[in-house]
RNA sequence: CGCGGGGUAGAGCAGUGGCAGCUCGUCAGGCUCAUAACCUGGAGGUCGUCCGUUCGAAUCGGACCCCCGCAACCA
């Protein structure tokens, strides 16, 4: 990873819910991780993602609440804000789908994609409801199978027979919204031509075999061996981006354009690039540093439902625009992370709020135990017990006793006399390794396996200290117990380093305690390494309190009592 | 036969033909500067099931069972 330049994209929240534990594993947490990383390593970082406001789900949601979606957006958008405030997110923008600059760009996109030939529109039968004057997606639809004759079952699927139902067969089918009846109408949209797309897109991924998770490749080229699709990019809505249907020739316009809209899937991931046109046009940059500069790597941090749209068609999308931009490069995706062995889900009542959590726990706290847990290459489970037992045992005990034994010895034993000793080679090659293997596990986005190392790297200290007794030392020789405590407080810096990317607020708090300024990424400039810290560059505060606090019994029953 | 992943100690995982391991938890003893960590020792496995190949199988082949994701209108 030796680029100039990083492009961070996390997927974009869908504001029609409160943000929960399994937004902050799929992409909020290890993109801020590998963000912090990057940028405390020195290299140019920008990080952008937004709110994904479009869509038939949000005007869904609007309705049942007597809302317009503009609405509805504007009451979601700062509570995401909020989140990323909490848990300190550190994105260069943070926008949304409902501005006029990403409108612009959805447009260009577009408008790219046709003039270079990759669209084309197609008539199709819908669901229509007469009643309420709107078509419905398949979702919306319910109605009796026709081969089991069982109610109330999908357009598309009967789960009693597990049979597929083809479009109209199914029997007097009925709006899931309103109950009320729906038919099929023809209506016009226009399509990606992926078909004509699949030699690039295919040629593009089998670039990457060796680069990306093995799943990951495996899911992507399965699914462009089924043969790409044409696929849908408008819908009939009257909440998205406008089809810039004047900018064509009029033997190519769909019909009744101006009821249409782009579909969310489209212009979502177009998010992307206009947050980064946004970001660079604000801080007078130039966008095109980050997509045509072919030093500049763009890592996709998601969770696995969004694979083929990262993999396959948002990668498509931008090689049918022919103006050479970046592909990505790294999709680092997740699997799902359940709780308590069962699939997050509202009706099953499991759903983890993110704000409520951390308000109760602490940000650090559950960044922690959910980097331990990333679902990196199978389902991540979230359990309380477990939740204890890692941060009583693991951050409280291990790595913050650590901390806080040799802060307090040295405050209490040592520092009224500043000195200054010989560093261990053996704790200089210990550090110095530390640094190399973690940041070689982040550049892979291994992140489970990083914490691992700087978890070991904490007991290192742990046995450092009680193999070399200084207790003993400071009554037979206190030169040595000097010497001791000065590699201890080595250790604690380079811990105060590496808890940035993973903890960030608790490297404040240690850089407050040990008296220094906190860490502040500098492009060029790698800190992301061993220094050696002086004493006397240390101003300890006047009261030692623990990094951590830990957690009792009644903690987490209070807190699942209270949700 | 739609595509893909998985099943190994209480939990989470590593292990692709040669004595079944790691981290956490757990039990006993030691040590003690600390929110107590560390050291030493112990308990805990039918490696999903069955059949096969082999001197030897968690590992290779076959059949089956179970769990999960995707399946193009779930963002």
């Amino acid at each position: 990873m030796n680029s100039q330049k990083i492009l961070v994209c996390a997927a974009w929240p869908y504001v029609n819910g409160d943000i929960h534990i399994g937004h902050l594993a799929g992409y909020f947490i290890p993109a801020d991780i590998f963000t912090r990383f990057c940028r405390l390593k020195g290299i140019d970082t920008v990080f952008v993602s937004g709110s994904d406001c479009h869509g038939t789900p949000i005007t869904v949601e609007a309705d049942k609440r007597g809302i317009t979606a503009k609405e509805l957006v504007s009451e979601y958008i700062p509570k995401v804000h909020e989140i990323i405030e909490q848990y300190g997110i550190d994105y260069s923008l943070f926008t949304s789908t409902i501005t006029d600059n990403h409108k612009k760009v959805t447009q260009e996109v577009f408008l790219n994609l046709f003039k270079n030939g990759y669209i084309i529109k197609k008539k199709s039968q819908q669901y229509y409801s007469e009643s309420d004057n709107k078509f419905l997606p398949d979702r919306y639809v319910e109605g009796e199978c026709p081969f089991c004759h069982a109610k109330g079952q999908r357009a598309d699927q009967c789960e009693v027979c597990g049979r597929t139902i083809g479009l109209g067969e199914l029997i007097e089918p009925y709006s899931k919204l309103t109950k009320a009846p729906v038919t099929l109408k023809e209506t016009e949209h226009y399509f990606v031509d992926f078909p004509k797309l699949e030699n690039s897109i295919k040629e593009y991924v089998l670039n990457h075999e060796n680069a990306w998770k093995d799943w990951v490749f495996k899911e992507t080229i399965g699914f462009i061996n089924e043969g790409l699709q044409e696929r849908a990019i408008t819908r009939d809505l009257d909440w998205g981006v406008e089809i810039p249907v004047d900018e064509l020739p009029e033997n190519q316009r769909i019909e009744f354009a101006g009821s249409k809209r782009f579909y969310v899937w489209f212009d979502a991931v177009i998010g992307y690039l206009s947050a980064t046109i946004e970001y660079c046009n604000s801080k007078n940059l130039d966008y095109k540093d980050y997509w045509n500069n072919k030093d500049c790597l763009h890592y996709y941090f998601m969770g696995q439902d969004n694979l083929t749209f990262h993999t396959i068609f948002w990668p498509g999308q931008l090689i049918g625009q022919n103006l050479y931009y970046n592909l990505p490069y790294f999709p680092s995706i997740v699997k799902f992370l359940n709780a308590n062995g069962q699939k997050l889900s509202k009706s099953r009542g499991n759903i983890i709020d993110a704000k409520q959590v951390a308000n109760h726990f602490g940000a650090d706290a559950i960044r922690f135990y959910i980097t331990s847990i990333l679902p990196e290459n199978k389902e991540g489970n979230w359990d309380w017990t477990d939740f204890k037992n890692t941060i009583n045992a693991e951050l409280v005990g291990n790595i913050g006793n650590f901390v806080h034994r040799v802060l307090t010895f040295y405050k209490n034993k040592l520092s009224a006399e500043k000195f200054e000793a010989e560093l261990d080679s053996a704790v200089e090659t210990k550090i110095n390794e530390t640094f190399t293997v973690v940041s070689d596990l982040l550049e892979k986005n291994q992140f489970v396996a990083a914490l691992n190392e700087v978890k070991k790297f904490s007991t290192y200290g742990n046995q450092y200290f009680d193999y070399n007794k200084p207790w003993e030392k400071l009554k037979l020789a206190p030169q040595e117990a000097n010497k001791i405590i000065f590699n201890c407080l080595q250790i604690v810096n380079s811990l105060r380093i590496l808890f940035y990317p993973f903890i960030p607020e608790a490297s404040h708090r240690l850089s407050n305690t040990l008296g220094l300024t906190n860490l502040n990424p500098t492009p060029g400039t790698n800190q992301f390494q061993f220094t050696s810290l002086p004493l006397t560059d240390i101003n300890l505060v006047e009261n030692l309190v623990p990094l951590f606090k830990k957690l009792e019994e009644t903690d987490v029953e209070a807190f699942t009592a209270s949700v």
